[in-house]
DNA sequence: AGCTATTAATAAGT
DNA sequence: TACTTATTAATAGCT
């Protein structure tokens, strides 16, 4: 047999991928290869996920453990009380409007708390402008002796972790899309689903391809 | 020094992890990989993502590209005519339901922001406190933005060649007694730090761990 | 939290 | 789409 000179893997650039084919297997492999680092987390340390995947053509996939729709219901109703969530189902009117109201003075409440803590950035804020421009930069190093310079370090140390600290909220807090206007619906074409229905996995998990309606109205049932 | 013959990553089964040490760490390191994967993929093959997770103990973690809500709200809402949406409940009890998926989303966005504001005061105070010694080192770096922030580090490299400088000097004119405590901060204080701020997350992603503290339940233990 | 020795994932190529 | 192979990326076990 002749040895076939395979490149390898070669290191790739996270960024889009513009050759079409390439991506769709990119897409393909990538997909499979999060199921099942999302199947051994669940083993491995008993976590419960969801994941809802869109492939830019539209074909939606999910992966669930147990399923979708518990991992979904869980998170969308977090925060109420199993009493609360329990009477919601019974779907009885009286009750519904007392979840409701439970609902919306917890939203308040979450609100006020919101309020207060933005009021403390804001403070914070306004603290750090006065030396926004960051003079110590100019600060006189060369009368420091040894044991100064040392400390000097250490501090700048602490300082670069900030920094650091900074960069790790920037990159996961930045642009938190929570307050926009409520998504409607439908607003995707939604294309047929492909299979990917073999896949090695607990059997309690839920692995799908879609494209056959589907349909059990958002978080319905619970209120 | 001698080197540590790690055993380096061993193979391991999948199932349960029993040691609860362990699984914490698992969980945490597993969890993070999954979303960086999830957020390559959005990345490379512009995917939409939403991804739930739930630790043993309860805590939530999200991914979402777009944003959870809008992939989720996507996902349970495909295949369903609008005239079968409304068709499946009266008019009513359709918009009523409508109403409290519109309250609970903003709730669970107020709870993510009210995350979001914690996390920014108490670095705020653990910044206050690493500052102590030298009050001239704080800067307002929780205002900055990525760009300000390498500047920053720009500048600090600069300054950071000032205090070298000054340090050899001292270590030149004078009998060198204390080297060693002086190295390690030089090493740590290399700017390499810079690059940690191209870290290939797109920010549009949301990615949030849920629920410190809140007492609704959730978010106790280590998780 | 960091650090390696390894295993696991996967980009190219077929 | 599936298989192969050379590499890169993720991470298990320690500190």
């Amino acid at each position: 047999m002749v040895r076939k000179p395979s490149m390898g893997r070669q290191k790739i650039e996270i960024k889009r991928i513009e050759q079409e084919d390439s991506r769709q297997v990119t897409f393909s492999k990538r997909r499979a290869g999060l199921f099942k680092k999302a199947s051994e987390l669940c083993i491995l340390c008993g976590a419960e996920i969801a994941i809802i995947v869109f492939s830019p053509a539209g074909k939606v996939f999910s992966f669930g453990h147990p399923s979708v729709e518990s991992v979904t219901n869980r998170f969308f109703t977090r925060g109420l009380a199993l009493d609360v969530i329990g009477a919601s189902v019974s779907l009885v009117d009286t009750h519904r409007s007392a979840n409701v109201r439970e609902l919306n003075r917890r939203y308040t409440e979450a609100l006020d708390q919101l309020e207060v803590e933005k009021k403390k950035s804001e403070n914070f804020q306004e603290q750090k402008k006065a030396s926004q421009n960051h003079p110590w930069l100019e600060a006189p190093v060369e009368n420091l002796g040894l044991h100064a310079l040392e400390q000097l370090l250490a501090s700048l140390e602490d300082f670069k972790k900030k920094v650091s600290n900074r960069a790790d909220e920037l990159l996961v807090n930045a642009s938190m899309p929570s307050i926009q206007p409520f998504m409607p619906y439908m607003n995707t074409l939604n294309p047929v689903g492909v299979t990917d229905l073999h896949f090695a996995t607990n059997p309690n998990d839920t692995m799908l391809p879609h494209g056959y309606g589907y349909g059990f109205g958002f978080g319905r049932g619970f209120f």
